[in-house]
DNA sequence: TGGCTGTTTGGCAAAATAGCCAAGCAGTGG
DNA sequence: CCACTGCTTGGCTATTTTGCCAAACAGCCA
């Protein structure tokens, strides 16, 4: 059986967790367009701005997006590409089960 | 701004959260190779079999992996086959990461 | 029948997460 | 300097998740 590394499952686990929040998920998924701004996000998500924002902290933390100030802006964008991929994906197999 | 459906994101944020466990992670690493029973798993990742049992029931509910009973132990498999690809994607990206 | 093995379920306490409000903070403009 | 905008952080409570133990349960064999 393929041993993998707990340090390797914990590290990846993180990043699904990440991505395991329906909000959190849409704000990716938006991402995935291009960068936008944290208030373009709140708009999206429709929280409040402080949940918005750690909700961000937490895609972050996963390396997942990275975010630049810009002026009074602060523009998160896609940091792992592949992210696209899975959500592409996982839609695919939703949509299949659902037909 | 592509808009997806709020049902779409929290049904597939379900998935990635399913994923977002060490011990769920490592056990659909494992399966990715093949089937495997309940006590396989078990020593995989090291918890108590009721914890075990726990967590394949969140990846059977997410439909992650399905579960068949023959005989006198249940074979767990792969149900949504792209985790597999998902799982390599994020691998690679945290060991370019490291590098 | 009764006891065994492999697995699931119920129940609980500890830990983690979510989301709101309020406060803080950096950059901008009057 | 002051006030304002855009965002983050602290603090709090409500909810969810985790993981153990004990109990239940299904299939097999004596």
């Amino acid at each position: 059986m393929l041993m993998a590394s707990p340090q390797l499952m914990t590290h990846s686990a993180k990043i699904f967790k990440a991505l395991g929040h329906p909000s959190r998920l849409a704000m990716v998924h938006a991402l995935c367009e291009g960068e936008k701004c944290v208030c373009e996000l709140q708009e999206l998500v429709g929280s409040d701005m402080s949940t918005v924002s750690k909700h961000l902290a937490v895609l972050r933390e996963a390396k997942v997006v990275s975010d630049e100030k810009r002026g009074m802006q602060v523009y998160y964008s896609l940091r792992m590409h592949c992210v696209s991929t899975f959500i592409d994906c996982v839609e695919n197999a939703l949509k299949e089960e659902a037909s």
